[in-house]
DNA sequence: ATACTTGCAAATGATTTGCCAGTGT
DNA sequence: ACACTGGCAAATCATTTGCAAGTAT
């Protein structure tokens, strides 16, 4: 659960400056490393890391899916990266955000989305009282039906 | 019970019943069937397909691992059993309760609980107000601290 | 009798581990 | 140089699929 030994989560404004980060936390700079890095830059939204390893479809360089895992690990454990579990299939990573956003989840359309953690503290509130649980959609996200498939789906099966 | 041949989803007071709510619905009752739901019946709280498998530990009948699954599938089917998702870690199933309470996990000591629905009707509200998703935590819970852990931990890191 | 089921083996998807050659510092 | 890394193979965990033999109805 610790933080590595550096300041607390950084947001990444480009490659470079997280390659920096890289360095000054004592990881070394190679050349898979850098790729990953650049494909986080160049992915549209969390992907998995499988998704990485193969380039995003093809669009960049192949990397060995092991060295993926570790290094997503690696960098997830220094604060420049993290990862959401969207409903069922693989982990999505992404770079680091400052706010620490958090996610919802259709269950219906498989749609995601993600908020700024102000937007949801009046539920975390009310699952406070209720409950006394500090609840954190950062990991594990909110699923439930997203407007659209409310709307389309009246009141379907529970 | 008030003849259940075919209604949504059907409380279940007792291995019987089940049974007879099997057979009603157009499936054999089976000895494996029967053993799993037994099975069902005997365990502490949500447990997953390989300890049911595996008969809770050794007190109860194994079973083969890809009937058990085959199994809960086509039970859940019926509305009979159903499962959740704690965290990380296998799919925990139980038998299907009438009022589909819902999940909390205590990502800090792995702990869960279950509440009526209504305790978070108002922690729903305020995530349709704030996003427009219809919240449902019977399937995937709500993660974050438990009461305990947010009291030992004090203000940790996020 | 016949369709539904079981049990065993093998396949899958996601992720981890072991190991040794390669390389950043 | 030397420890940190990458890549490849193999292992693991959770779950699914294929299929021949067994059984509920």
């Amino acid at each position: 659960m610790a933080r590595a030994n550096a300041g607390p989560i950084l947001a990444a404004p480009d490659v470079e400056t997280v390659l920096s980060a890289v360095r000054a936390r004592g990881l070394r700079v190679t050349t898979p490393r850098r790729v990953l890095i650049e494909t986080l830059f160049a992915a549209p939204g969390p992907v998995s890391a499988e998704e990485i390893a193969s380039g995003l479809g093809g669009t960049r360089a192949d990397l060995d899916d092991a060295s993926v895992y570790g290094n997503l690990e690696r960098l997830e454990a220094l604060g420049l990266v993290r990862h959401v579990h969207l409903g069922h299939g693989p982990g999505k990573w992404m770079l680091a955000d400052r706010a620490r956003r958090e996610y919802l989840h259709c269950d219906s359309c498989g749609a995601s989305e993600a908020v700024e953690p102000s937007a949801l503290a009046p539920a975390r509130e009310a699952i406070r009282a209720a409950t006394g649980y500090e609840a954190r959609f950062t990991h594990f996200p909110i699923v439930g039906r997203c407007p659209q498939c409310v709307r389309e789906a009246g009141d379907g099966p529970g």
